[in-house]
DNA sequence: AAGCAAATCATCCTTTCGGGTGAAGGATTT
DNA sequence: AAATCCTTCACCCGAAAGGATGATTTGCTT
């Protein structure tokens, strides 16, 4: 479509300039403006992939969550951790007892070879685990 | 510069078509060509800005740090906790003792109106106070 | 010189965390 | 059926963190 019109813009161009109502001149700058115009188009578009790749994405990383050998239910303790609850809170979130969340807590802490929630945080974000 | 060679550039090939040893048609393709890059290196060039921005820097949010009245040695403790320091560890980095990280702490608590470090951080990452 | 904000340290008290250990119920695999 | 894993819950104890309040020193501003 954009080839098209863009060959049919060029004849009508080309029409007006050999009916001589148009100089060399005005043609060609026509023609320079227009392929000004396709170039920026056409490298927005290229580059416009790569302002994706580079943008903040998150990706979780599947395989050093199998690789440290984190649950389901621990991975959504550790999320509720990031985002700064105490374990009383997640336990209210999660509907569970305090007691169950600390056990999650600590086979975290085990598994992420920390004991401190904080470094739990930021590990598990370095690792790519957690956004 | 880049002008100056354009115009040169431009001259260069109307006389080569004026003496008649180029067609038209020629002429206007590479002018269409010329323009066409001269496009995508103005549009790479005028997007390069965006997508330094949009890429994963970091930019202090210094607005927010005054707005918030944190002072130097309070956003000190505040990047130690961040990475995961306890209190005792960041007295023994800074050489105070560890009621005088205590109350930065208390201080930045009340400043960011959280009541755990953990939140701390959440926050003051939110607000783009620490990377 | 006086005033003021920042940084330092302290004490007291409560809450939350972290570590250790044990155990029961459910689901899946062997 | 037995073994294994996940999830759940409990109790104990010590360490760390949080809240409140007050005090001293230092450096900058008025």
């Amino acid at each position: 479509m954009a080839l098209a019109s863009l060959i049919a813009f060029m004849r009508f161009i080309e029409y007006q300039f050999f009916t001589k109502r148009l100089s060399i001149d005005f043609y060609v700058g026509i023609v320079a403006l227009f392929f000004t115009a396709l170039g920026i188009w056409a490298g927005l578009k290229l580059t416009r992939k790569k302002v994706e790749i580079i943008s903040p994405e998150f990706i979780m990383n599947e395989a050093e969550l199998t690789q440290l050998d984190i649950t389901k239910r621990e991975l959504e303790v550790l999320e509720l951790m990031a985002s700064g609850h105490s374990n009383q809170e997640i336990a209210d979130k999660l509907f569970v007892s305090l007691n169950t969340i600390k056990t999650h807590t600590s086979n975290l802490f085990l598994k992420l070879e920390v004991n401190r929630r904080t470094k739990a945080v930021q590990k598990a974000r370095q690792l790519r685990i957690i956004r």
